[in-house]
RNA sequence: GGGGUCGUCGUUCAGCGGUUUAGGACAUCUGCCUGUCACGCAGAAGAUCGAGGGUUCGAAUCCCUUCGGCCCCGCCA
């Protein structure tokens, strides 16, 4: 008899795969199968050895009998933690009372006939098989073990999913997807490029796209009219748990539209895709606020809408009070803003206290309430409010017995900004937001330009391409930080999933454009002279969005970092833990470049 | 650039100035086990407590510095 001690690794040679390891059940029972893939868990009995064998679609038992061949189970007995195998064996129902209801074919094992050891396996640093938290830098090292857990495979399959879907509903809708260049013209406004120096023009450089933005406006000059892209976009800026330096957007322009138009079309492209990946059932038209009304109501522009909690108004409340923090803010033409807790008026002191840490420490000066308890009325600064004024703010806050009402008196800006990150707090920490809910918004009518204090300059709130809203154009020369934008922010669950506008496409307004946001006309030219003269012969109206296709897997995921939807992420500073990236190159690589490092 | 937080066998977690020879679970190794399915049982090996410095009779534990991970501010047209 042969004796068998350690894993001989054997070829495939001309073994093909029958099966996958989640399909077989009672259907192919007596049927000879060959399965491939990893071994997910072994249990040896001593006499019986199972084998959970996993790939890609699921986990199949097999059995190893010593009765039945007693080489074949020596052999199975090597078998460790994510070995690589292949089984050939007879698809068995399994005995009464041994199956596995957990599992989608657990009414059947295989029973081996043959064992291909394709692969070993050293003893694991992280546990495939178990859905342990593991720490994120190692997940990050042995990335590609990470991904073989079910967790990952589940999110990394949705993606996919997600953009099969998206694919097809564009090409349903006759848009035409395109490739446009990662090696393009450095720009420098907006975010940092990335830069890639080119071998054969020494000295000179190409930068990496933050956006197909101008090629796509190129494309609707070129008369394509429909474009999509599932673009890499690239940004040399810090990270955050929804931001990486590469990541991916559904890129759209349209020609012909306005911006209603490709507010229903994304509105109908989300129904669609959520409905096909999620079964979830979208209702639309999404609500649409306006940015104004979003700052006011959420005290931001990407607001979570999965649950109440509106801020409300209460200066009105509090204007005869002689309280001094209300008097004062109000004096120097600040607000005093609020939020209504429907039956929290029994929080205690010490809770109060603590929302008020909270307020502060989101950049609050502090954090007044009104309760209205069954005892009464209840607050610090009961006394400082007069009947006409309580009852005042009663109806503004809409109190009802048992209410509690936040208030942040400040410069109306802050108070709202305290106030909006207060209340996501709120609403997680008293458990308001449902889960699985997904409440997707339009933000409209952003101003066009925001004033940049430091550079005491005019800057475009979303780029210099956005057109200004028709009716507001007579203001440009006027009062351009009343002007509103063409632009279109999609929000889902407290995130920016999405920003997108109408775009300037003639010549003279773009030219304007440049001029308000501090472009002399020589810089213009230099850095988009070429889009101005595509404007010139025969330009479209045209408009579009550029949906980030990440946060919106993971929002759908469920997941809590953009990291856990990208196959290779990158860390907080931007490396690669798996490869080591950005590394040092050697100096005939920069010779050939022309580039001298500092090394400051 | 700034603020916060974490770092203990391969992994995960406990220990937070002295009954510690740093403990449990999983993984690994050895033995037993023929219907298990997170198999079970018995045993073994495995940790200079991220690194460096300091305080102390005594430091995984307190302090400082530093490195690394994460979260946030700035930044992200």
């Amino acid at each position: 008899m042969l004796e068998i001690t350690v894993p001989v690794m054997e070829p495939l040679s001309g073994l093909r795969r029958t099966h996958s390891c989640g399909e077989l059940t009672l259907e192919q029972v007596g049927r000879e199968v060959t399965l491939m893939g990893w071994v997910h868990r072994r249990r040896d009995l001593g006499g019986l050895i199972f084998i959970d064998l996993r790939d890609r679609v699921g986990i199949t038992q097999v059995v190893f009998n010593p009765q039945t061949d007693p080489v074949l189970h020596k052999k199975a007995g090597l078998l460790r933690g994510e070995f690589v195998v292949a089984v050939t064996g007879t698809v068995h129902k399994r005995p009464p009372g041994t199956e596995n209801p957990q599992i989608g074919t657990g009414q059947v094992d295989v029973i081996a006939r043959e064992l291909r050891i394709l692969n070993t396996a050293k003893p694991l640093p992280l546990q495939v098989s178990e859905d342990q938290e593991v720490d994120e830098a190692l997940r990050m090292k042995y990335r590609y073990l990470d991904l073989r857990r079910a967790g990952m495979q589940s999110i990394m399959h949705l993606r996919h999913r997600v953009t099969q879907s998206v694919r097809k509903f564009f090409d349903q809708e006759g848009f035409w997807e395109v490739e446009t260049p990662l090696l393009i013209k450095s720009t420098p406004e907006g975010a940092r490029d990335y830069l890639v120096p080119s071998r054969t023009n020494p000295g000179r450089f190409f930068a990496l796209p933050q956006s197909p933005q101008i090629f796509k406006q190129l494309l609707m000059v070129a008369g394509f009219e429909r474009y999509f892209q599932i673009a890499r976009c690239l940004r040399d800026e810090d990270l955050r748990a929804d931001r990486q330096p590469e990541f991916t957007q559904i890129d759209v322009e349209m020609s012909f539209v306005e911006q209603e138009d490709v507010l229903t079309l994304m509105e109908r492209l989300f129904a669609s895709v959520f409905q096909e990946c999620l079964d979830y059932t979208l209702p639309i038209p999404f609500p649409r606020l306006t940015y104004k009304e979003a700052m006011e109501k959420y005290g931001n522009d990407k607001p979570e809408l999965r649950f109440g909690l509106p801020i409300l108004d209460v200066s009105d409340g509090v204007r005869e009070s002689e309280f001094s923090v209300f008097s004062d803010t109000l004096a120097k033409g600040g607000s005093v803003k609020g939020i209504s807790l429907p039956g929290k008026g029994g929080l205690s002191r010490k809770d109060l206290d603590g929302l008020g840490k909270l307020a502060e420490s989101m950049g609050a000066k502090g954090l007044l309430s009104y309760a209205l308890t069954d005892e009464g009325p209840k607050s610090s600064i009961l006394k400082y409010l007069s009947p006409s004024s309580q009852q005042k703010l009663q109806e503004l806050a809409a109190l009802k017995p048992g209410d509690l009402l936040l208030m942040i008196a400040d410069e109306t800006s802050r108070a709202l900004d305290c106030l909006g990150k207060l209340r996501v707090e709120l609403g997680r920490r008293f458990d308001l937001i449902p889960r699985g809910k997904f409440a997707f918004a339009w933000i409209v009518d952003f101003p066009l330009f925001h004033y940049n204090e430091d550079t005491r300059q005019l800057e475009p709130q979303h780029h210099p391409f956005t057109s200004p809203l028709q009716g507001d154009l007579d203001l440009l020369d006027k009062d351009p930080t009343r002007v509103r934008a063409a632009a279109y922010d999609l929000v889902l669950n407290g995130y920016e999933v999405g920003s997108g506008s109408i775009r300037i496409h003639q010549r003279p307004l773009q030219e304007k454009i440049f001029n308000l946001i501090g472009l002399s006309m020589e810089e213009a030219k230099e850095k988009f002279g070429f889009l101005m003269e595509a404007f010139e012969y025969g330009a479209p109206p045209h408009g579009g969005i550029a949906p980030g296709l990440d946060r919106i897997v993971m929002i759908m995921a469920g997941a809590e970092t953009i990291r856990e939807v990208i196959a290779f992420p990158k860390n907080q500073n931007a490396n690669c833990l798996l490869t080591g990236a950005p590394v040092e190159v050697s100096e005939d690589q920069l010779k050939l470049l022309r580039i001298r490092v500092d090394q400051g």
